[in-house]
RNA sequence: GGGAGCAUAGCUCAGCUGGUUCAGAGCAUCUGCCUUACAAGCAGAGGGUCCGCGGUUCGAACCCGUGUGCUCCCACCA
């Protein structure tokens, strides 16, 4: 059959992506053969494809695609994530766009939008990626809020509650103003921004003066160690700084990047040793504008250097604030609202935004005389990750789960090794994190997600329970517990008669998304439905490798270790290995707010699914960055239309006559490939082991390219009119199938088509399906002996480029005798890639010849043609130079005693030989010259 | 502020335990070619103070120190 005149992905690749899944290629279930197992990381149900997608699962279909060939039971299992925040944004966004208000609707009617919209929108990355030809087993899709899913993470949730690791308390938390939920500290963003820097006055308040620090402690409730040191630093000051500084003060100054705060100050701190200020600590100033007075305190948190060397004192903003408030027992005063508006607490701008008021009060400051001076400094402010606003720190309720004890196991099996980190500087990162590991806020004021199992009764009592019923039999067992009423009738089990009086409502919150994300390695094969006696688990897991970005080690890496071994008491994963980041082309990391980011869909459209894998494999080396250029993806598709030559070159080799003939002369090529192919084969497999697939995939692409078409093609080819050597044409298409299976995993799809195109093909004779086994022995004799052909070769083809003499122009070669041993026996490719008339091996200068170098060898040849000395003269000279030049070198370094006396023996030998070459070299060279 | 990484051809990167597989590959560039699979091609070639400076060594792209320049992670300096 006639094929097209260049490769065409979009005729095919469709084709075949829907046979591999008609014939279930991609299904596994457990069987006798070894596993190889990944889980995707399951990409938001928001979510479409991106360049990050692309890279991460091409990485996976490479490395299962290979597993698959090297005789493994592969299993990709793939899902999608909830995704709380960013859903619950995008059924919000939605609805506004209806003209319905969020919280206008109760959270059955939210949660009825929710799911519409899930159903509608939700997975359609999971279509774009069998575009992309990933071989994910569709049977096992999986979504984070599945029933059973979902009853996994509340069970989770119970037994760790009551293994005493879930607690529920105030502290200060990151709070979204815009999502109005609070955050985990890894979803917080530290970007540095231009701010202002406010100097504000505070005026003392005079009648402190008299004020003593007895009335000052009292004003405050308790004694502290800070306190008495205090006392003791003032009543060591110098009277100097009393004349000083106290008669002319009337104001103290502090500086703030966030001015709207000050109404919610509840002191004012200094540094103990300042000089500056000892004498004012103990007294008392007004917050401006609003004048309460507040004390003034020392604490050695405070830098003296910064600012004033003062520092206001918000206690409900500000983390360390808070802190200092906790220590010193400073009330709280919180001017915000949830939504980042002032409070009434705040007695001024009530209802208006953070920022607006950050303008108006330095604004009103400035009018009352407050404002010292104003500066511009930089500074880390706290963004969303998910909705890019500015956190408030912010005290509320909420629960969390302890880390440290299931932190610990976590840690020591990725020291050891027990799961391998590629690249394992990621070790590093790790252990720092979980060596100083925080818990974790694990609920979030959302209604999309696993809704806390956590029920409440008119007084705010609590019971943990799976379900209400539950939740009210344990309530009753509370309540009967502290009435003492430990009779019968508690454990009666008649609860009817003594639920009417109680009225529960369940938590509103739900919980983080990695609450749940955390049991996938082993949710996916219905760990929390059957634990005991799960076929599936027991042979998918662990899993083999997890393949991820390195920006997710804490939030999901580290806490699937942790759920893995608290639960399975095994690790989720034997190997993680982290991608880089894409980055386009200036470096700048691919993402939607700077629309950098490639239109995925539109480049497979463009140049196929195959050639957007080899752009993007090609260029990310092993876990360094992955600067993506569209013009990779453009290589590929020029890579598979070579292919397609190729093919049809093959195609017409095979229509040809055959002849039989199998002398080494004839069949050496192909032996010659056989060693190569399985040269390449095992550095390919060394590669993959350790990530390397763009090294892996170069290599590939160069055997192809280079070693099959442009040498192994070229030898065995015969004239238009003459027969086909019978074994080299096998051969040929022999090879040609396992360079196929080997480049498989990376360009699936056209590899397919060949493999078909190739040869009629049984029912489920595909390439998906194919294994590969590799020799083990390399001939190097063989290959060297092919080296040094195509040296000679290449050698002759410059030379008559120098000498404008045609391809074709027949010469006569003379090749040095150190040749004969390895090349006489196959000589004959020699004669007819060259055009050579005759070979002869000879260590004598050949008279009016052209002279030329292989290796460290002279060799020569003669043709009818006129030569051009000049040009000759000249490269003589220029080779004469280099070999004189060498030869100096050398005998320096033997004339060297100390390195005769301490470099190996070998080494020591190589030189000799290396003069020697030289020497011998220099003399033909010579000799050369004066033939000319 | 703490930690990690990187610096090799115009670009993107390989260079394992220091020693001719040690200065490499692919793009890009240049020069010939429409040679009967492929001009999305074929054949050939030219490109590098291996970031600077010191040190260790007979010998350093490689090991050590230092400087410079980028990048990333962590962190509560108002």
């Amino acid at each position: 059959m006639a094929l097209s005149k260049n490769y065409i992905p979009q005729e095919v690749e469709n084709k075949w992506y829907e046979h591999w899944m008609t014939k279930g290629y991609f299904n596994s279930v457990p069987n006798e053969k070894p596993v190889y197992t990944i889980v995707i990381p399951p990409p938001n149900v928001t979510g479409v494809l991106h360049m990050g997608h692309a890279l991460n699962n091409s990485v996976q279909d490479v490395l299962l695609r290979y597993a698959k060939l090297k005789g493994y039971n592969t299993c990709w299992v793939p899902g999608t994530d909830h995704a709380s925040i960013a859903t619950e944004a995008k059924v919000v966004a939605m609805l506004r766009e209806k003209g319905i208000d969020k919280n206008a609707l109760s959270r059955e009617e939210f949660l009825a939008y929710a799911w519409e919209w899930k159903e509608k929108y939700g997975g359609i990355i999971l279509q774009q990626l069998k575009k992309l030809g990933c071989g994910l087993d569709w049977n096992r899709t999986s979504f984070t809020m599945d029933e059973d899913y979902y009853k996994a993470v509340i069970d989770v949730f119970i037994d760790l509650y009551n293994k005493g690791h879930i607690y529920r308390g105030v502290k200060m938390i990151n709070w979204d103003p815009k999502a109005k939920t609070a955050l985990s500290d890894e979803e917080v963003n530290h970007k540095e921004v231009n701010s202002k820097l406010v100097y504000v006055k505070y005026f003392l308040s005079m009648s402190d003066a008299s004020e003593s620090m007895s009335d000052v402690r009292d004003s405050m409730s308790g004694n502290t160690i800070e306190e008495t040191s205090r006392t003791s630093n003032l009543e060591g000051e110098s009277p100097e700084h009393r004349t000083s500084n106290i008669e002319h003060r009337t104001s103290i100054t502090i500086a703030t990047v966030r001015p709207e705060t000050i109404l919610g100050d509840v002191a004012i701190c200094v540094h103990p040793d300042d000089e500056r200020y000892k004498h004012l600590v103990g007294k008392y100033c007004y917050v401006p504008l609003i004048n309460r007075k507040i004390p003034i305190i020392a604490d050695e948190y405070i830098d003296m250097e910064f600012g004033t060397g003062c520092l206001k004192v918000t206690p409900a903003h500000d983390i360390n604030d808070y802190n200092l408030g906790l220590k010193h027992k400073l009330p709280v005063i919180d001017t915000l609202n949830e939504d980042g508006t002032m409070s009434e607490a705040a007695q001024l701008y009530i209802g208006e935004d953070r920022f607006d008021v950050r303008k108006k009060i330095v604004e009103d400051l400035q009018a009352a005389g407050h404002i010292e001076k104003i500066e511009d400094y930089k500074n880390q402010v706290g963004f969303s990750e998910r909705t890019d606003v500015v956190i408030e720190p912010r005290l509320s309720m909420q629960w969390w789960c302890k880390m440290e004890t299931m932190a610990k196991p976590a840690l020591d099996v990725v020291m050891n090794d027990e799961i391998k980190f590629y690249p394992p500087k990621f070790k590093n990162t790790y252990r720092h994190w979980m060596e100083n590991i925080k818990d974790w806020c694990i609920s979030r004021q959302l209604r999309w997600g696993h809704r806390i199992p956590a029920w409440y009764d008119e007084q705010g009592n609590f019971v943990i329970a799976k379900t209400e019923e539950e939740a009210l039999k344990a309530m009753s067992d509370v309540r009967d517990s502290m009435s003492g009423n430990t009779n019968l009738e508690s454990t009666s089990p008649n609860i009817e008669h003594r639920i009417p009086d109680i009225i529960l409502t369940q938590d509103p919150d739900v919980l983080d998304t990695w609450f749940s994300s955390w049991l996938w390695p082993m949710e996916v094969f219905g760990w929390n439905k059957n634990k005991e006696h799960n076929k599936e688990l027991d042979y998918y897991y662990p899993t083999a490798t997890l393949v991820t970005a390195p920006e997710i080690i804490f939030f999901w890496v580290a806490r699937m270790i942790m759920a893995g071994l608290e639960y399975k008491q095994q690790i989720p994963f034997q190997q993680v290995y982290f991608t880089g980041i894409v980055r386009d082309k200036q470096g700048r990391k691919m993402s939607k707010s700077l629309g950098n980011s490639p239109d995925l869909l539109g480049m497979i459209d463009n140049f196929g699914a195959d050639a957007v894998r080899f752009g993007v494999l090609i260029a990310s080396p092993a876990g360094n960055d992955l600067l993506f250029d569209e013009s990779t993806c453009e290589q590929g598709k020029v890579f598979g239309n070579k292919l397609w030559n190729a093919l049809k070159l093959i195609h017409i080799l095979n229509e040809k006559e055959r002849s039989v003939d199998e002398t080494e002369s004839v069949i050496f090529p192909s032996l010659w490939f056989e060693q190569r192919l399985h040269e390449v084969q095992l550095l390919v497999e060394n590669d993959i082991k350790e990530f390397k697939l763009s090294e892996a995939l170069k290599k590939i692409y160069s055997l192809i390219w280079d070693d099959y078409c442009s040498w192994y093609l070229e030898w065995i080819k015969t004239a238009p009119d003459q027969p086909m050597n019978e074994y080299n044409s096998s051969k040929a298409n022999f090879f040609f199938e396992e360079l196929m299976k080997l480049l498989h995993p990376f360009m699936p799809f056209i590899t397919e088509e060949i493999y078909h195109q190739l040869k009629e093909r049984a029912e489920g004779d595909d390439i998906v399906q194919q294994t590969i086994s590799h020799a083990t022995d390399i001939n190097r004799a063989i290959l060297e002996q092919a080296e040094i052909l195509k040296h000679i070769i290449t050698a002759i083809r410059d030379v008559r480029v120098k000498q404008h003499l045609k391809p074709k122009d027949e010469i006569a070669l003379f090749l040095p005798e150190a040749y004969k041993q390895k090349l006489q026996a196959i000589e004959q490719v020699l004669q007819k890639q060259c055009f050579a008339t005759s070979i002869t091996y000879t260590n004598e200068t050949v008279a009016n010849a052209i002279s030329f170098v292989v290796g460290k060898l002279q060799c020569y040849f003669t043709t009818e043609k006129e030569i051009d000395n000049s040009q000759q003269f000249e490269q003589l000279k220029k080779d004469l130079d280099y070999y004189k030049g060498f030869l100096i070198s050398v005998e320096k370094k033997l004339g060297n005693e100390k390195f005769v006396a301490n470099a190996k023996p070998e080494i020591i030998e190589g030189e000799v030989k290396k003069k020697n070459d030289a020497v011998e070299k220099i003399r033909i060279i010579e000799e050369s010259l004066t033939l000319l």
